[in-house]
DNA sequence: GCCAACGTTGGC
DNA sequence: GCCAACGTTGGC
């Protein structure tokens, strides 16, 4: 059992898309081999933070993991040798209220996140002390 | 809108 | 194999 940061701008994708497709949903377009990587470690029912970039920046919700990684459907460029993979999540919950990107900055027991030290890594992994102190911050 | 950080590409 | 140049992301 891990936990996880799924990043999106949500203009593209919002939480409140994923909670509106009470499915899975194929997270494709990723395209950077640290977050694949991440992606192909995780198992069914691993859970994951929602966090919108840009506009709003700040956790959202919860995310499950309900398909490992397999081939992103995307990514079927003619030639392209590399095979993109994803995997598939269904919305949990939403947190009562965000947490946003000033406060993860402003605990010290968060400094240490990739989300702050790396913001671009689009999918992260996040530790259990992670996980927890930030639900405690959602109302979770 | 700007720019720093990061990852990728391509010349050498 | 190194590194400069470039494109993209995302915070500010």
């Amino acid at each position: 059992m891990a936990y996880w940061l799924f990043k999106s701008e949500p203009d593209v994708f919002s939480f409140q898309d994923l909670v509106d497709k009470a499915g899975p949903e194929e997270w494709h377009g990723v395209r950077n081999y640290a977050a694949r990587n991440n992606m192909r470690a995780m198992v069914l029912g691993d859970l994951g933070f929602f966090y919108h970039s840009v506009k709003g920046k700040a956790v959202v919700g919860i995310a499950e993991v309900v398909a490992l990684a397999h081939p992103d459907s995307t990514a079927h460029e003619p030639g392209e040798k590399v095979v993109w993979e994803c995997v598939d999540i269904a919305a949990v919950k939403a947190f009562p209220r965000p947490v946003t990107l000033d406060e993860i900055k402003a605990e010290p027991a968060l400094a240490q996140m990739i989300l702050v030290n790396n913001s671009r890594l689009s999918v992260q992994p996040v530790t259990k002390q992670e996980w927890e102190h930030i639900c405690r911050m959602g109302g979770l």
